[in-house]
Formats: C-alpha cells, structure tokens, sequence
DNA sequence: GTACGAATTCAAGCCAACTTGAGGTCAAGC
DNA sequence: GCTTGACCTCAAGTTGGCTTGAATTCGTAC
C-alpha cells in the first residue's frame, strides 16, 4: 500500500492540487483511494504527469492526451498522430530558428531602419512563406511552458 | 495610393478583419487613415503582421511582441536584451528538439509498454529533468502571469 | 476531546486572444 | 438616388485550462 498522499505527489510533482482535481475530474488520472478524504494516487500518477507535461509541451490539448492512454492506463497513442506532431514539432523548430535569427540580426545590424535594410528584409521573407505554411492547428500553451525560467 | 485597404491586408495576409481591429485596439499594429470607414493600413503592415505571426509561433504574448517594437514602430530593443531573448529561444529549440525525439521514439518503439523500455524512460527522465532545473516548483501559468496567457 | 491544518466540494471566476452579432455607415455602380 | 456589400462600432460570447473562495470534513497532535 504505498499509495501516495495527494500532497506528496504535489510536492514531488509540481502540479497543484486543484490541477490534480482539475485532472481527475476530466479523467485524465484517476485516485486509487481516499483517505479520510484525502486522495490517495498510485506511484504510476507521476510517471503520467511527466507524459501529461510532455504532452502539453508538445502542444497536446488535454482532450488529446486523455485519449492517448489505453484503458489499461498505459500510452497507446495512433502512430501517424505522433508522427504528424513529431513533424509539427519540427516545423516549430525551424521556425524559432529563424525567429533566434531576425532577432540576433535586430541587435547586431547597425542599418539606420531594419525595414530598409535587405537581409533583415531577406530573413523575414523567408520566415514568411515558412510560416504561411503552417499548420491549422495552433499549438497555444505550448511555448509558454516550454519556456518558462 | 501606397495605402492598402483592410480587405486588401485581409486578402495578403490571411490575417481576419476583426483581428486586424484587435491588433490595433491593443496598439499592435496601426492604422493611417480611413476611406470612408475603411481603414487604410501602410503597407508596412504585412512585414509587421509577419513579425507577429512569427513572434507567436515562438511562443510571445501579444503584449511581448508589442513591447519588440518602438514607439516608431521599428523593432527597437536594447542590444543585450535581444540577445538575451535569441538565447532563451536557443534554448527552447534545445528543448522541443527533445521533445520531438521523445514523441517519435513513442511512435516508432516496438517495445509492448513504454514504461518498461528503458530508452523510453531515459528519454522521459531526461526531458523532465531539464524541464525541471529550470523550473524546480513551476509557477502556474496564472501565477507567472502579470505577462501573459 | 478539542484545536489545527490540510484536504474536500461546488460554483463561480479568470485570462488571452479572438469571434460573433446586431445595428449602422459609406462610396461606388447602376 | 437607390442598392449593394464591404466595412464600421460596441458589447457580449467563446474556449481551454485552470484557480479561487466559502463552507465543510477529516486525521493527528496535544
């Protein structure tokens, strides 16, 4: 029985209590026991979280991850959707590349006004029809977690 | 003359009409004058919009963006804090990189149940602990957020 | 056996970034 | 000079992912 107190996986897992309730109550984790009325979790809860926090930093709605674990709680995720978010991923990934690149470009370029001059113009362009391309779906809470300090 | 109409932005862009009015209630973007009603953008607008999209894509708030360009509307950022800024995005392709590597070692992974093959878990431990030395009690999003979200 | 503190429930609130809808205005074409 | 249709304003609504607050319930320590 070594159930952990939902206060112990908050403190081992970072994740807030109402978040964690917030979790069960879309049947995202599941609590194995109360005690008194304190939930008690598996150990695998946190394992899950750390999928959970991937997921979400992978640009994952909560829906969608709900929906990659089995019945038997373990991941069982379509192939091709992880692939197309691999690619996703990587799209993303040229793009902060570029994006590292106009800004270093801003604070090294000594030209007068950036729009005028042409590689900054060059380097936006690019970025441009890149960006055009993308995807019609928006990963929102991705970045933000994934860059917090 | 040089002036675009908002169906025209619309039309170039791919950026909605009500978002245009967004943008600009909120002082992102601006616009010169009025045919009638209409607003009349410069054509600086379409390079400014793709600096927003890509701002976005990286993951900036709109208020973050907005605070990238001077009151002349040029990108006017203190040096250091654009490099500062350029590095943090290094760091965030570091981590989506990894990210990326973990979805696709799930899709591709023979193994019957991640949790038990042990590159799956090195990735996973890899990639929370990074996660984790930069945020060791992660802020809630709210909480961090006198920025954004 | 009472005080304490941590956890509980449930409803309501919040935030960013937009979108929607109702009702109004305008310039251009016929 | 009327119609058309793209645009306008302003307020309110939407979505996802939580958080907050008030009132309550426990187990544990004293």
């Amino acid at each position: 029985m070594h159930f952990l107190d939902i206060g112990e996986v908050v403190a081992r897992s970072g994740v807030p209590p109402s978040t964690l309730r917030y979790y069960e109550e879309i049947g995202l984790i599941r609590s194995v026991a109360r005690h008194g009325l304190r939930r008690q979790f598996d150990h695998d809860v946190l394992m899950k979280l750390s999928l959970i926090a991937m997921g979400k930093a992978a640009g994952f709605s909560l829906p969608e991850i709900s929906g990659m674990f089995g019945s038997d709680d373990r991941p069982d995720i379509p192939r091709d959707q992880l692939h197309a978010r691999a690619r996703e991923l990587e799209r993303q990934i040229i793009e902060l590349r570029m994006l590292r690149d106009v800004i270093r470009h801003v604070a090294d370029c000594p030209a007068p006004s950036h729009m005028e001059c042409p590689s900054f113009r060059k380097l936006l362009k690019s970025a441009t029809t890149t960006t055009a391309s993308r995807s019609p779906k928006p990963p929102t809470t991705r970045a933000r977690s994934a860059r917090r300090r």
